[in-house]
RNA sequence: GGACAGGUGUCCGAGUGGUUUAAGGAGGCAGUCUUGAAAACUGUUGAUGCCGCAAGGUAUCCGGGGGUUCGAAUCCCUCCCUGUCCGCCA
């Protein structure tokens, strides 16, 4: 969440840097400065006559000896407290709109992103290796049927669509990758975490997933804890709430979790196979950074992320998402675009700016 | 799932409805003493919002939320968390 102090002292600033994203978030801006003014002046009407209660119920106690004293008191405060219920109604109402309207500001873009409305304004920068065409080519679904590697139907059976079911080999493979990535983490300094999959409603806010993706994730009933989307959750709330030293940082870490989503809204995107599952397996990457390093400091996590592909022999292209294409959450994002399959993502890497989360220490 | 005990400031810890301030201690900071340090003594020491040019004023904060009351850390309801014991069980 943005710092509303912030937002009020240089307006021009967040408004001339988020319509880079969406020019409607200039009236999101506008809407937030009046409903903060609303609040303050609320909040000083209350603040007085919360001092006047605290005078009264001072008096009430002063006059025990005067019961007739302390009755014409006794309703004067009644009076009073009443006052203060309604108005502090209303003070309830205009923060909690204001907080649910500053959780719907993204995060403001880097200047090196590109500007552009749709993902023809992206920036490839990087390419590595040529894809090898053969006649064989099939697609996965079809490979992985054939080699008994997936299986969809049953995947149906145990859950529903979109839950596949990994079978021998492909089991294995999948272990494999997750082991080899977590190896490699390991040996470039990241200290390996296993958080919990279900996350509460602080963290799940704390990192900018809700409330704008609300719907998106699996919750249990009953409880105030949502299956994880992605590991980012986990391991950039492990410092909620601390003070980190600069000697402290920075920190690094990587972390298995299966991933769920429930991908609601994007139901005949991308359907078949296994690019877009509502369970998947991800290993994540995450730097906790001072500002002055973060750039060095991201450039050196994607290197560390390449890496693999390289070792696995992937051909990619490394491309630069446009203003219009980056994510709520980031400031600026890298994508791997992968093989001669133009529209799958195999991975997305990002500076993501947690606001809120933390706060800077001396 | 059941029973009990807890959650208070940077930390420890007192506080079961009221007289201006959440007692006291530790720690931190400043000072006195000392060649210097330690000890001792004295003073000081929270966060946030709002108003104000400022000095300052004011409100809120005792796990979260709600309620009772003129007045709540204190009483009631509810949720969360921690500990101990019991039951159940992959």
């Amino acid at each position: 969440m943005h710092d509303l102090k912030e937002l009020r002292t240089k307006p021009d600033f967040y408004k001339e840097k988020l319509s880079r994203r969406d020019k409607s978030l200039v009236n999101l801006i506008d809407e937030i400065l009046t409903l903060d003014k609303n609040k303050r002046d609320i909040q000083t009407k209350a603040d007085e006559l919360r001092k006047k209660k605290n005078e009264i119920a001072a008096e009430v106690g002063r006059s025990k000896d005067n019961p007739e004293k302390m009755e014409s008191f006794k309703q004067e405060g009644k009076k009073v407290s009443e006052a203060i219920s309604d108005i502090e109604k209303q003070e309830m109402n205009l923060n909690h709109e204001l907080t649910t309207k500053l959780l719907w500001v993204p995060n403001i873009l880097l200047d090196d992103v590109p500007q552009g409305e749709d993902e023809s304004k992206n920036l490839e920068v990087f390419k590595w290796g040529e894809p090898k065409l053969g006649k064989w080519i099939k697609p996965h679904w079809d490979i992985g049927t054939e080699l008994k590697l997936l299986d969809f139907e049953r995947g149906v059976k145990v859950a529903q669509s979109r839950f596949t079911v990994l079978t021998g080999i492909g089991a294995k493979l999948e272990r494999a990758i997750i082991n080899f990535f977590l190896d490699n983490a390991s040996t470039k300094g990241y200290t390996e975490i296993f958080p919990p999959i279900l996350i509460n409603k602080d963290a799940m806010t704390g990192t900018g997933q809700l409330p704008k993706f609300e719907g998106d994730f699996y919750k249990c009933e009953n409880e105030f804890l949502y299956l994880t989307p992605t590991a980012e959750v986990s391991l950039t709330s492990l410092h909620k709430d601390e003070v980190l030293g600069y000697e402290e940082l920075p920190i690094k870490y990587c972390a298995y979790t299966p991933c769920f989503r429930r991908e609601a809204g994007s139901a005949s995107k991308d359907t078949r196979g296994i690019i877009r599952q509502h369970q998947f397996n991800k290993v994540e990457l995450v730097k906790i950074t001072s500002e002055d390093t973060s750039n060095e400091e991201h450039e050196g996590l994607t290197k560390d992320a390449e890496e693999l592909l390289q070792k696995l022999e992937l051909p990619y292209r490394k491309v630069l998402l446009c203003s219009g294409d980056v994510g709520f959450l980031l400031v600026n994002a890298m994508t791997w675009k992968f093989g001669f399959l133009p529209k799958i993502n195999i991975g997305k890497l990002a500076v993501v700016l947690i606001l809120d989360l933390f706060r800077q220490g001396e």
